[in-house]
RNA sequence: GGGCGAUUAGCUCAGCUGGUUUAGAGCACCUGCCUUACAAGCAGGGGGUCACUGGUUCGACUCCAGUAUCGCCCA
């Protein structure tokens, strides 16, 4: 055992160099194997260009804690890492660098090129995240790790495609679809965020044809009255029952356009007549089609305004708006505007108002595929935690829509459709189709690429093979857990569910835990934009890995979101701080021998053959407890009770007290006594330092490797402690705590009594059995190191020294004779306020112990208890009504 | 409009199936300590009508209903 250890931890010393030696052995793969159940988990891959944030550290800490845990539990535990294309995220990225250093739009460089461009940058940047993620611990198997546009990933896309395809699935449509007039391209439903925006309703007055009448409409969105076919009412609406089948003249266009009647107006909504512009809205779309009218599009792909309308061809949207409200003012056809609030769709990506946009896009018909994957939610065979997010996940697919997957992008999946440029034919094929297979002529396929997320559904078994039936797909899945957060339940955890059910016939995995999203101290989102951010690499920096996990983990609760400041790292650098101070208080005193002995056995056959003494008993018996609690606290993901439960046990049981205790074994003359503590000390250290290892992997690696054992040459391929459980000891803990709470006593009687730490003091313990009172002098040694007292007397029956400081600990007396320290006025004050406390207290069990309804109904063992409470109290303040007569 | 979450000490939060909790922790604060592992530490202390209003119950921070404030999701 070397003996410079720092006295402060250097963990820049320590991380890169221990991840390199678990890469070096290989301890991240796994490997089907028969002999072991298998563990896994596969990680939300993180867009291939993006950057760590506070998130993404969170979210992987989190599996790193389950996949080292259930690693040493002996699971074949294999963590499958990799990152997404992320289609829009990555074009915007690259073709924003094209602008910027070269001036180009990808439409400059053409497809081809483009796409290599892209790949090019993909190469250079795509591995910043996955270093990142190494920098954190995390202990993926980077063997294994995927792109969702690997050869062998997108062979699952096409193939997926291709059945979903022929099950006549996915059809293609012209509907209403989320345009981003930016990114040009259509989106899903779940990638438009809506905001509440404080708006305008205008009243727009559409004259009637014939004769003098007219109907006013409102609209929040003017400029696509361009581009209205009709005029909705409700059919029982009595105030234009008499215009429905007349036509209106459509101001600006000069268009004559129909009053129709439709049972979806609402008559009480604005003015109960609704204009129709099936090119712009999704309803209007609907009631269009019942009423065989034409779309009329009046607008281009880029938000500006389409030849098809008018005069305001080429303007922008928001500008034609204006122009369209100022012409119905000077037309006088403008009846009113008030504000209005309304919610605003905007691009997930770009944050670019969406338009609802009719264009011909690719859907997956999703209603049969959201069935079983209700069904499995429902019954319990995928688990949602916590329990809330259940009811989103099965409102969303008990509501759900059909699937918007086509996307206007180059960078992605292409859609393995082709078409016959002469005849019509239409074809899905996973392999490359250049000639119609009906007629011969050149075919082409779909310019378009499949929505990311179609790919990313894929990932529990696309990663794994599928669709080969490969031994790694038989072994690992379904995957085990899935945690992620709770903003993609829908785009991804949802879509999983499905496509596993429906490509693999089993769910994807068994248990889904949501959790809370990093926010800054304010409880604002931290975003780029205003600069909140905490940089997880800053933080490790300054603070190491395992202290930004272990604070992370403590301000952690089931769900709930953090609210984090960089102060909070403190939390774990103090307490990772102190785990190197406890290794190195052991470390000044240990020897090879001593700790190749510290072993389960050894402890369990000496503690058998009543060799240990008190302090190793109690703290062998709270270890087992912690054990059990820590365990059973990951089993069932309370991650924060977990680190709760390890961080009292080791710091304010094992520090605060047993190492505390021990002090007088190791500086005294017992050979014996010492050695048994150091042993149980090392012992419990290494249980700490395990169970420690899935959260603060780092630290508890050195120090196993520095304690120089011969149980693993790897605190990651140690086994789990569990044995344990056999050290419970009730009556190691009833003792020790007794003599816990006289120290307490007297620590804090010499702290309200000023007693200076240099002067030792002498203990009198009057009230004690005989057990208690051999308990406590065999204790004479603790006092003496842990509360200054000198001399202890403890029995029956002790008369109270004169001028003492006194005390009532377990109904017994206790005296601390202070002459010449004691401050009488002082004393009586501590006593008067102990009494009061007492005496409130007393009073109002009384009360509760004289209600009848209490004492008849409550349970007779929570009324004996109470009683037996009330007795001590009661004996307790009589006690201290004594010593408060003694001092007047 | 529908749904969900939060509201506990100055701050950040625990408190899982009602009585062992005299409501806890960390930070901050006060007092005393450089006690030979640790001042990133040790010992002691102060500080809360558990958002509000009702209800259920012998008993409510805990269960139910409603209200308020904040936040999120869906429409």
């Amino acid at each position: 055992m070397a003996t410079e250890i720092p006295k402060t931890y250097d963990p820049r010393q320590v991380e890169d160099r221990l991840y390199r030696f678990w890469l070096e052995r290989n301890y991240f793969h796994a490997v089907p194997n028969p002999d072991k159940k298998p563990y896994t988990i596969v990680i939300p891959p993180p867009n291939v260009t993006d950057r760590l944030h506070m998130g993404h550290a969170y979210n992987n800490m989190l599996q790193d804690i389950l996949i080292r845990f259930k690693k040493m539990q002996g699971y074949e535990a294999m963590w499958m890492p990799g990152t997404d294309h992320a289609g829009i995220a990555t074009q915007n990225a690259v073709e924003k660098h094209l602008a910027r250093t070269e001036g180009l739009t990808r439409h400059d460089l053409g497809r081809e090129k483009f796409v290599e461009r892209v790949w090019q940058w993909k190469e250079e940047h795509g591995k910043i995240i996955t270093d990142q993620l190494k920098k954190i611990g995390c202990a993926c198997d980077w063997e294994r790790e995927s792109f969702t546009m690997d050869e062998r990933l997108s062979k699952a896309v096409l193939e997926v495609f291709v059945r979903l395809y022929n099950k006549g699935l996915i059809y293609r449509g012209e509907y209403i679809i989320n345009w981003c007039p930016r990114c040009q391209t259509a989106l899903s439903d779940e990638e438009v965020e809506y905001e509440d925006q404080d708006g305008h309703l205008w009243y727009l007055t559409y004259p009637v044809e014939d004769g003098d009448g007219h109907i006013i409409v409102a609209t929040t969105r003017p400029e696509t009255m361009l581009g209205d076919v009709a005029v909705a009412v409700n059919p029982e609406d009595p105030r234009y029952k008499n215009l429905i089948g007349k036509n209106l003249i459509l101001p600006i266009m000069n268009r004559r356009i129909p009053v129709i009647a439709d049972e979806y107006v609402d008559s009480e909504f604005g003015t109960g007549a609704v204009k129709i512009t099936p090119a712009h809205d999704p309803n209007d779309f609907e009631i269009g089609r019942r009423h065989g009218l034409e779309p009329i599009n009046v607008m281009n792909e880029d938000g500006t305004m389409s030849e098809r309308a008018g005069t305001f061809a080429g303007q922008d949207r928001f500008e034609a708006r204006k122009g369209v409200v100022a012409e119905f003012e000077r037309l006088g056809l403008l009846k009113k505007v008030e504000n209005y609030q309304n919610s605003i769709g905007h691009c997930y990506r770009c944050q670019t108002v969406i338009e609802p946009y009719l264009s011909k896009q690719w859907f997956v018909k999703t209603a049969p595929l959201a069935e079983p994957a209700a069904e499995v939610v429902r019954d319990g065979r995928v688990q949602i935690r916590p329990e809330r997010w259940k009811k989103v996940y099965m409102h969303w697919m008990e509501n759900i829509r059909d699937w918007c997957i086509s996307r206007q992008l180059w960078w992605g999946h292409r859609i393995p459709v082709y078409y016959c440029t002469a005849c019509d034919f239409e074809t899905a094929s996973t392999t490359a189709v250049t000639e119609c297979p009906n007629c011969g002529s050149p075919a082409r396929q779909d310019p378009d690429v499949l929505d990311t997320w179609f790919s990313s559904q894929l990932w529990p078994f696309s990663t794994l093979g599928w669709p080969e039936e490969t031994e790694e797909l038989n072994y690992f899945y379904p995957t085990n857990t899935l945690i992620t957060g709770h903003e993609i339940i829908f785009f991804w955890v949802a879509r999983m569910v499905m496509a596993g059910l429906e490509f693999c016939g089993k769910v994807p995995f068994y248990d889904v835990y949501l959790h809370g999203i990093i926010r800054d101290a304010q409880g604002r989102k931290m975003s780029k934009s205003l600069g909140n951010g905490i940089d997880p690499l800053q933080m490790i920096e300054k603070y190491s890995a395992d202290a930004m996990r272990f604070s992370l983990l403590s301000l952690s609760s089931e769900g709930q979101d953090i609210n984090l400041s960089e102060k909070d790292f403190e939390i774990g650098r103090n307490f990772a701080n102190k785990l190197w101070n406890s290794f190195r208080f052991l470390g000044i005193n240990l020897d090879e021998a001593l700790i190749k002995n510290a072993t389960l056995e050894t402890l369990t056959a000496r503690r058998e053959a009543g060799q240990l003494d008190l302090a190793d008993r109690w703290i062998l018996s709270r270890y087992s407890a912690a054990v059990k609690k820590a365990t059973t606290a990951l089993e069932s993901f309370r991650f924060h009770e977990y680190v709760d439960t390890l961080y009292s046990f080791f710091w304010r049981e094992y520090c605060d007290w047993y190492l505390e205790l021990i002090k007088t074994n190791l500086y005294g003359e017992d050979e014996q006594a010492r050695e048994n503590s150091l042993l149980t000390a090392a012992f419990v250290l290494r249980g700490i330092l395990r169970l420690l290892h899935p959260l603060i992997p780092f630290i508890t690696e050195e120090i196993w490797q520095r304690v120089g054992t011969d149980l693993s040459e790897s605190i990651m391929i140690s086994d789990w402690p569990e044995a344990e459980a056999v050290f419970t000891d009730e009556q190691a803990e009833r003792d020790l705590g007794l003599i816990r709470d006289f120290i307490v006593a007297v620590r804090t009687i010499r702290s309200e009594m000023n007693v200076p730490p240099s002067k030792q003091a002498s203990m009198l313990v009057s009230g004690a059995d005989e057990r208690t009172s051999a308990l406590l002098q065999n204790a004479a040694d603790y006092f003496a190191q842990l509360a200054r007292v000198e001399s202890l007397q403890a029995g029956a029956e002790l008369a109270r020294p004169e001028l003492s400081a006194t005390g009532v600990v377990h109904k017994m007396d206790v005296f601390l004779p202070l002459s010449g320290l004691i401050d009488i006025e002082k004393e009586k004050s501590r006593l008067q306020k102990e009494r009061d406390r007492l005496q409130k207290q007393v009073t109002g069990l009384e009360r509760k112990l004289a209600n009848a309804n209490f004492t008849s109904r409550a349970p007779q063992e929570v009324v004996e208890r109470e009683k037996a409470k009330l007795q001590d109290w009661n004996m307790t303040l009589e006690k201290i009504v004594a010593s408060l007569e003694q001092l007047t």
